[in-house]
DNA sequence: CGTCAATTGCAAGTCACTGGCATTTACAAA
DNA sequence: TTTGTAAATGCCAGTGACTTGCAATTGACG
């Protein structure tokens, strides 16, 4: 999927590839370990950090906190059309919320649930508020942890 | 301030109400970090990490992640009533959301912003999630950092 | 094919927080 | 008031998730 790192005026290398694969196979956001892990002991683990660092400015990934503090990464996906804008500023595509698991503390991403776009109205707050984006965690008992 | 820590079954101890003292004193969430500075040198950290956990375990605190990680933490207002439940399983009363400031990472409460009730709405998610609570989260940039 | 900035890999560091354990203390009961 | 006891505290050392510095490597243009 070196295209969409091409795209991002990314490089296409290994590990990029390597990550963005594992990240795509998960269906569900991953801990920075859990995609060290993933991808055998061949792979530097500071490597990977960067790597998702940069995947995520560049907007190839967005990110999560799980409950432990740890950041959960998961791929967006492709801008639909491509004129849209790559890069540190640019906006994710469908915001959506996050669900996250008080039991096992693994993270899914809820895309059928969107981000209530009235939270962004400026004049909510006072108007020397200057409002980006906002995030919805949703917690309690996943599926798998149920009972 | 010792009141409210025995309304919660807790023991009124020196640094307790130093740090509740702190918070309240903030208007602000604050680091761990801010509350230790705030203490001066002649107590411990790893108590006032261990005295943060205890008040917001028993929702004498809240608390939410800042950007950089870290929680912060601030006082909830005192049950409306004697008879509210305390302790580990007690849900917030008032879910508000929080904005934390993408310029000098502070955290502040949106006590007017309360947490929309329909995303605790469970048949949101599938039947077999159990959902416990929401957080909300805006980000951007507070009015002292404002240009 | 060569050039060179962008990536990588490795060593070492930082930061927020936790665990273990001996000492002290709040507070209930005598 | 005194005492007994579990709960809190203080200190040391550890953990885990990153980050930083820097030299070696490499992708992708010309």
């Amino acid at each position: 999927m070196g295209d969409r790192l091409r795209g991002a005026g990314l490089r296409r290398t290994p590990v990029r590839v390597a990550v963005l694969q594992r990240l795509a196979a998960a269906r569900k956001p991953l801990a920075a370990n859990d995609v060290i892990a993933r991808l055998g002991p061949h792979t530097d683990a500071v490597t990977v950090y960067r790597t998702l660092n940069t995947l995520a400015e560049h907007n190839l990934l967005h990110r999560v906190r799980g409950e432990d503090g740890a950041w959960r990464y998961a791929t967006t996906p492709p801008p639909a059309t491509t004129a849209v804008p790559h890069g540190p500023d640019a906006r994710p595509e469908h915001p959506h919320a996050h669900f996250v698991c008080d039991e096992c503390g693994g993270v899914e991403c809820l895309e059928e649930l969107p981000v209530p776009p009235d939270l962004l109205r400026r004049n909510r707050l006072g108007r020397r508020y200057d409002v980006r984006c906002a995030e919805v965690v949703v917690h309690g008992t996943c599926p798998k942890c149920h009972d």
